[in-house]
RNA sequence: CGGGGCGUGGCGCAGUCUGGUAGCGCACCUGUUUUGGGAACAGGGGGUCGGAGGUUCGAAUCCUCUCGCCCCGACCA
């Protein structure tokens, strides 16, 4: 993309509204523009890295066996009388009332829906195990939204849900999912802790919530500090494998880390001293085994092999994208602006073009430009007439975290520079080799394809 | 919802107390000179002051109502 022709609005000074570093960042890069007290219109650059985060989160769910599908972000009250949630959820939930005078609401959440689509279809145990899952926009009327999209009324996110017929095969699942998260994390560059959680009106036995730490989070979190020295990295994961995904599971919680909700100052005392930990934490993600809560009332059964009909063991395990794109920016950033991880940046690299008018510079940049493309990267060129400092600023502001500097100076000895955005640190070196190294870089990161 | 605050050009703000018909910085447009970390000079465009009603010869400024947004709290992915 050539930035002169691209729709990307900077400013320069901080909106007042915007509180917290994401936030400010967001709205100052032209990623997001508020439309409404917790609603936002997503830019394009905002909606780049938005989709991103979505096609990680699409790749990481088939690959782990679920399968995407997509729901309404409207729904009729009745369902939600079914469960007896329509009472129960309270004003959080936006009821709307069409001209017929039917009561409807703007989806909270989707167990409803989605159990309602399986009791129709689906009668025999030989259709199970089953998960499903979407990426939809979701509304709950916060009585104060805040944060920018980290805590807006509107989000994106992703929910999925597992039918299973024993309460074995949806603690598989839940073992499954939590280990699919872990790699979706990753792979967005962040550190996500599995915390035991507080089920909340999902209602539910087990529970994790994944957090991200940062000064900034709304949660204040407790844990054994050894927990964020592991990883999943580039193990494999069969994710058919019972025992492994129990293994990985127990791995990553059986260290004492907890929110506050389920705190427990008696556990928390016996971590050596040194290695007890109190921050915050921003959520990214839950996910639930809550059994036959929703299948009982609402009629979700199968016939098992012995003719009885049984209730399916659920679970349902959300992912919260939209938020995730600030949770990244408050875990990735500095003065200057931000730093997108590689796995996440909008584009890979940018070129700023430090002579734009001059015939050497302006070729040897749209050469770099055609190389990149070629390559198969997306870079960002800001070919715009502006004088250094500004285009310097930009980049920073956006963040991505390559940029390669082409001026007059470089090119007499033919050289080009690449700097890394995180470190500062700077290279020279001939374009051909710039590029190489980029694709070496990104060779590790590849492009999330999409459902 | 309780408490506090704010709505003046795209962004940040002054002007409101003490009514006289709108101003500054950034951004934007034109020109000249500049050009390796947000240039200088000159010229220029854009707002009727969140909305409605009222008081007044006259309202961004005073009064009433209303809408929106932000902060603290309870609530929440």
């Amino acid at each position: 993309m050539r930035l002169s022709r691209y729709f990307l609005p900077v400013l320069r000074e901080n909106p007042s509204e915007a509180q917290i570093v994401s936030h400010r960042l967001m709205l100052r890069a032209g990623m997001i523009k508020q439309a409404a007290a917790g609603i936002y219109s997503w830019l394009p650059l905002g909606f780049k890295v938005l989709r991103k985060l979505e096609n990680i989160v699409h790749e990481e769910q088939i690959r782990a066996g679920h399968i995407p599908m997509l729901m309404p972000t409207l729904q009729s009250a009745d369902l939600w009388r079914e469960s007896g949630r329509y009472d129960a959820y309270g004003p959080e939930m936006l009821r709307i009332r069409d001209r017929h005078d039917r009561d409807m609401l703007y989806g909270p959440t989707n167990e409803e829906l989605i159990t309602d689509i399986f009791r129709t279809h689906v009668g025999s145990y030989k259709d199970l195990p089953l998960t499903l899952y979407h990426i939809q926009w979701k509304f709950r009327d916060e009585i104060r939204p805040r944060f920018g999209v980290m805590r807006g009324r509107e989000f994106l996110m992703k929910d999925g849900y597992n039918f299973d017929l024993t309460k074995e095969d949806a603690l598989h699942a839940y073992n499954r999912h939590l280990v699919s998260y872990l790699r979706t994390y990753e792979r967005m560059g962040l550190q996500a802790i599995p915390m035991r959680a507080d089920s909340g009106p999902i209602g539910g036995d087990d529970t994790h919530e994944f957090l991200v730490l940062a000064e900034t989070g709304e949660s204040e979190v407790f844990y054994d500090s050894a927990v964020t020295d592991i990883r999943l990295g580039e193990r494999e994961i069969d994710y058919d494998d019972v025992a492994q995904c129990r293994a990985v599971m127990e791995e990553f919680t059986a260290l004492y880390a907890r929110t506050d909700e389920t705190h427990d100052a008696a556990l928390f005392a016996k971590i050596p001293e040194a290695r007890r930990r109190s921050a915050r934490g921003i959520e990214v993600g839950q996910i639930f085994y809550f059994g036959t809560k929703y299948s009982e009332p609402m009629g979700a059964t199968v016939q098992g092999p012995d003719g009885a009909q049984v209730p399916v063991h659920m679970g349902s395990h959300g992912i919260g994208v939209s938020r995730l794109v600030g949770a990244i920016i408050e875990a990735s950033h500095d003065e200057k602006g931000i730093i997108w991880p590689e796995g996440v940046t909008p584009y890979h690299c940018g070129i700023v073009n430090l002579k734009q008018g001059e015939d050497a510079a302006d070729a040897a940049c749209e050469r770099l430009y055609g190389a990149l493309v070629a390559a198969g990267l997306e870079p960002l060129y800001d070919d715009r007439d502006e004088r250094a400092g500004g285009k310097f600023a930009t980049m920073d502001l956006i963040g991505l975290p390559w940029r390669i500097t082409v001026g007059p100076r470089g090119l007499k000895n033919g050289v080009v520079e690449l700097t890394s955005r995180r470190t500062g640190q700077s290279e020279e070196l001939p374009p051909e080799a710039a590029v190489a190294r980029l694709v070496e870089i990104y060779a590790g990161q590849p492009d999330p394809a999409g459902v």
